[in-house]
DNA sequence: GTATAATGACTGACTGGTCATTCATTATAC
DNA sequence: GTATAATGAATGACCAGTCAGTCATTATAC
């Protein structure tokens, strides 16, 4: 109807936000486009001008949410000076995103689904190894920077310590999709206490 | 009377095998019940003598899976006499497990999603439960004797230490799955021995 | 040992339905 | 009048689950 619409940018944001909905609500495969259409207010044609296909749409789904985490970490880590309290700020702000924003469980294991199988493997699987990449990335280089201030063993194996750290976050957060009960908050202080007495010398002996 | 005597455990389990086999490579969505016919070397129709439908196809695969893990997590165990070394050869076990028989990956993570959206959600929700449920519990029984034998701080919060265990694994799993370049066993190796640092006064101080 | 009857595992064409994607048409703004 | 956004009916492909019929195998009678 309207020609040369105000902001395409607003319009794709604006479906995106309704792809996240629906996709956390019926999964990847269950989700229908015209209900993502309809709850952000089009058309199912209409999607198609804006998204190649379903796959583009949950492509940009699970990338605002990424994107959204990514942002809550650094900005929990900008508020301390030690690379040790940056890091323990990023996994408690990380638990706390899940926590606000349960939205990102269902997603990200359907994103994991898909990215594991189907037609759907390739395209996503490189995404999901990236995305991996860059979040040991980040813990690693706080861990060496904890080296260098005195807070994590010199010897610490930072490769192995943050795979598993990233690891632990993942599975807390699923454990706690499955039986709220499982409290995230601990599990990942737990983790937090646990290595910072394992992995430091300094302030122990 | 009965015309090749048929044994319905066998080809419910010859059907099983077919169904882990296509499940992990298609998804569960993804997949055709005829392929998984084919494989088995039966035709579809048949398939549904020996199961009532796609999901208890599915449920069937995941269960025949779990109790792999979980027969090899044991038998592990049985080989250790203290509680830590128990605990240390269970992770190690499971880690193996993984890499031995790497389709439990895509079909773990498959099952994750059906569990957390669509129609199979509540079906296989309180499944997904139970099994960590069952899982924590062994890692906790574990901890306890630790701490009666010595080996882990009395003040050790059990209950938070085993659920980040136990997300460790399944966290590092699907890093490895996404990334081969990730160590599984080097990441669970870094995790235990920082658990032992941790979480024990008795051999450190 | 042979012929016949009974059985039920197995088949695959079929039904009913879903849904991603396309595109001719309509509405709107300038 | 023209360019473009938006629409939604139509298309085509896919597939879970059903069921009437087939036939190899077993039981029984003699």
């Amino acid at each position: 109807m309207a020609p040369r619409v105000a902001d395409v940018d607003a319009r794709r944001e604006q479906i995106g936000r309704a792809a996240i909905e629906i996709f956390a609500r019926d999964g990847f495969q269950g989700a229908a486009v015209g209900d993502i259409a309809s709850l952000a207010g089009l058309s199912k044609g209409s999607i198609y001008r804006y998204f190649d296909d379903k796959e583009a749409l949950f492509h940009a789904a699970f990338e605002a949410v990424r994107m959204r985490l990514l942002r809550d970490c650094r900005a929990a880590m900008a508020e301390q000076d030690r690379a040790w309290d940056q890091l323990a700020a990023a996994v408690t702000a990380t638990v706390e995103a899940f926590r606000s924003y349960i939205a990102i469980v269902p997603l990200t294991l359907e994103f994991w689904a898909a990215a594991s199988a189907g037609d759907t493997r390739q395209r996503f699987g490189t995404v999901m190894a990236d995305m991996y990449r860059e979040f040991r990335e980040l813990v690693i280089a706080l861990l060496r920077q904890g080296q260098a201030e005195g807070d994590v063993d010199a010897d610490a194996d930072v490769e192995a310590i943050a795979a598993w750290l990233v690891a632990g976050l993942d599975g807390l957060m699923l454990q706690h999709w499955f039986d709220p009960a499982v409290d995230p908050l601990a599990g990942a202080s737990s983790m937090l206490s646990t290595l910072r007495k394992g992995a430091t010398n300094a302030s122990q002996i």
